[in-house]
DNA sequence: ATGAATTAGTTGACTTTGTCAACCAATTCG
DNA sequence: CGAATTGGTTGACAAAGTCAACTAATTCAT
């Protein structure tokens, strides 16, 4: 990557950081009057949504906060009776955290109440506004989360409105950024997923998209080449999903799919450069039977032409 | 809008608030070994990036800092030989605040230090994930950036790869939404823009992108229905730019080009439902020929031929 | 099995950060 | 002109956080 780009994602996020500071310190101002300090709000919180099981050193680690002050913190809980302590049975050190019905109470009082501010506060902005708010905010989670936790399982659905033009955003998007194809490719997706909207037998030809979290991170289509033959098309994965094994679930939907609907056979078309679709159609059987130079998409390619016979 | 909607966006914001504050916590812990606390830290920032006419209140409301403090940090500040008070020639009760040569450098060091430590950190992350993140960021802040500030410049734009599929996704997505309109009419607009890109004629046929701060927020096309009569379609505006101007802007780009490219008289097909679009045709001076009730998106539509003489 | 190292948690001493109310002086408003 | 407001300072104090030293239970290495 060039020096200049990472300066420019550089400053653009220590600008968010500084802008989303400011944000967050308005929207901790309903603490002021309630009985907990922001720090006692997020302990409180932790005590709630693990309940039993929660240490002081699991809190510690999980907020960010200092042992000691930790310690003093549980014990001014303690004494307002909104927690108890009990030893842990399996290590001597160790205390189990349990709210009282006290603390239940609090914190639902607390938490209904941070609810309202932030629902008051959000029903000031527009729908539209809402709605991109919570996408951009869901994005950058998955992003930071750690890479064990953003393993939600991807999802094959059937399309729903925008899928399809999503479909052809992606390709045409991807295939320019990464390989520098030109528009005429955008213009054979969309070509060949206008017929397919315009007309398939659901019986016998699909699409499915893949999905994680709820976002939309791939695609395959499977069309009727001759009634003994299927054809795949338009295997699509986002960069941000790679490695994560959603081709080969798309893939082997598509066989699985080929194999109920009667076909006997299935060919692809697909290009030498893309090496990871390779991969996978090699590990799933397919023999390449042709290859062909083209340069339809603006520069020098090679196409190739694979089968598998189901 | 439903209650459960808001309350998922609610718990969502939260969530998201929660998962920050932690996120900021760990970035900021490369101050414990500078000279400067995190309130010192934004006040500098601040000192450097309005050199000369800032003062202490300005400073405390950008900020959020309580006046009191902010008084002491400032006279630490001037302690250090950081900064310099200079009275105000226009206000004698405020104090123009400039940094030092001193104060200069040490926001210098200090912000290279800062920056360094979010590169570290970013350049953990694969490329997709931080353009991902820089999207989301920005959206983010443009969203919640004051009305005024958020109005940059409209601008129409040639298509580009990705547009095409962006157009089609966009259409089925919003009218789904707010209409209910079926996933047919995704299809006719694949149809539609399918059939563009494989071919139309540049010197009498176009298609515009209106894009802000460099997102997409709306598109038309222009295509010929005979040698003397063009027609518009897809007029689109993003929900988020919408009272922006963004549709009479793509309209009357077409107009000018029509009557540029010498067509006579420009016809176009809508749908009673859509005021927003109405209002713009009526007032560049369409006038209703014909209408139809039709079902072709799944529920009863009352289609619209407008035209104008060019 | 035992001594060393580690871990969970506590405590005292301390700094930093932030809040509140009272106050002064310059400025603006009616 | 006097009252109210604004920019800024100060004292007193509370909250938030840090650090090092400590105890007791547990784990690890040999």
């Amino acid at each position: 990557m060039t020096k200049s780009l990472l300066d420019a994602r550089v400053a653009a996020i220590r600008r968010f950081n500084r802008f989303y500071t400011k944000q967050i310190g308005a929207l901790q101002e309903g603490l002021l009057d309630s009985e907990f300090s922001l720090a006692e709000a997020r302990v409180l919180y932790e005590l709630a949504h693990a309940d039993g099981d929660s240490t002081a050193t699991g809190i510690g680690t999980t907020l960010g906060l200092d042992a000691g002050y930790l310690s003093r913190l549980l014990r001014s809980f303690e004494e307002r009776r909104l927690m108890q302590r009990r030893p842990s049975s399996a290590d001597g050190r160790r205390s189990n955290l349990t709210l009282t019905r006290k603390g239940r109470n609090a914190f639902t009082r607390l938490d209904a109440s941070a609810r309202a501010q932030v629902a008051t506060w959000l029903e000031g902005h527009p729908p539209a506004d809402q709605r991109a708010l919570v996408t951009a905010m869901e994005s950058i989670e998955q992003v930071l989360a750690s890479p064990e936790s953003r393993r939600g399982d991807v999802e094959l659905r059937a399309p729903r409105p925008g899928d399809m033009g999503w479909v052809i955003q992606r390709h045409g998007e991807l295939y320019a950024e990464e390989y520098g194809w030109s528009e005429h490719f955008e213009a054979l997706v969309a070509q060949i997923i206008a017929q397919f909207m315009h007309e398939h037998d659901p019986a016998r030809e699909r699409c499915w998209i893949a999905s994680l979290n709820g976002t939309r991170v791939g695609s395959i289509f499977l069309v009727k080449h001759t009634d003994t033959v299927a054809r795949l098309r338009l295997l699509l994965v986002e960069p941000s999903a790679r490695g994560m094994g959603v081709g080969r679930t798309l893939v082997d939907a598509c066989l699985q799919f080929a194999r109920d609907a009667g076909y006997e056979r299935m060919t692809l078309w697909t290009n030498a450069v893309l090496n990871a679709a390779r991969a996978i159609y090699v590990s799933r059987g397919f023999r390449l039977v042709r290859e062909e130079a083209h340069t339809h998409f603006g520069s020098e390619q090679l196409g190739q032409d694979w089968e598998l016979e189901l």
